[in-house]
DNA sequence: AGAAATAAGGACATTAATATCTTTATATAT
DNA sequence: ATATATAAAGATATTAATGTCCTTATTTCT
């Protein structure tokens, strides 16, 4: 549904977002590890995600990354489009080159719908909303391996 | 959502099922011209669509894929599920191991509802089911482009 | 029997996604 | 000033998806 490189980047901001009240920036080895990612790839991201002006950062010693807390929440729908671009929110299901009711695919009703409570989802929920459940205990961003 | 091979796989389905009542095989070319995609990229996907039991073929001069009419129609899934993986269909939004209400990702809820409205989807619907509604002109598998 | 048509199979090519590594720029702390 | 920590940037590597091409096996037709 999304490209690994757009989970990365909402694991990464949920996380930041969990940490926002700390008042410290993160660093990518925090990051990754919190997440549980390629650390050198998730710096990629992480460059994207800065350019585009949705995470912040800083070099040098406690330098890392930080969400600007002036800044309005972040919908998932930002990242996603970032990321991987909004094609798949819109686009065929089946490749036609576009997808409408007036030349619909044969799965265009029932896709739809589908495709719509995605939207749904990424135009409603925002990195903030996820992170306060995440502080709360109620979910998770990796899974616990046993060593 | 799925991947190229399989809408492709799909979409050749679908334009046989739609051709059953004529009686003939029909042939790779045939097939790629109709729902336009490389053709021997389709073929390589027809063969493991074949090598599945999900669809019948026959080389030589009026040799093709045909669909087993004896056989019980195909559901949308076993075509995913052949091509694809299920995955897809189980895992978690993203990413972690597993998926799971008693360790969910941040947005496992949501993300829940539209992976079951996909499924729905896929379960629910059949090739033949496509294919009928097609033949009567309700829906299309290409994009008509004037040249 | 021989020619032709077709799917099957295998080899290769291209592109895109994922991942790693190295160098550079910048800020901080000493 | 110098050393250090960090993100940014760039180069490269690996893998997976997509796509093309060539050869082989099988069937049909003449
Ligand atoms: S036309 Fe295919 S999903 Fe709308
Ligand atoms: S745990 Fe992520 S979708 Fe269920």
């Amino acid at each position: 549904m999304f490209s690994k490189a757009c989970k990365y980047a909402i694991k990464s901001l949920v996380y930041l977002a969990s940490r926002a009240d700390e008042d410290r920036k993160i660093g990518l080895t925090e990051i990754a590890d919190a997440i549980d990612s390629p650390m050198h790839f998730t710096a990629k991201i992480m460059q994207v995600l800065s350019k585009q002006g949705i995470v912040s950062s800083a070099k040098g010693p406690n330098g890392g990354f930080f969400i600007d807390k002036t800044a309005p929440d972040i919908y998932l729908i930002q990242v996603v489009s970032a990321i991987d671009g909004l094609a798949h929110l819109s686009g065929c299901g089946l490749g036609l080159k576009g997808c409408s009711a007036e030349h619909p695919c044969p799965i265009h009703d029932e896709f739809s719908e589908v495709r719509d409570k995605l939207n749904q989802l990424l135009r409603g929920q925002t990195i903030q909303q996820l992170a306060a459940e995440m502080s709360d205990g109620k979910s998770y961003l990796k899974t616990v391996i046993m060593k």
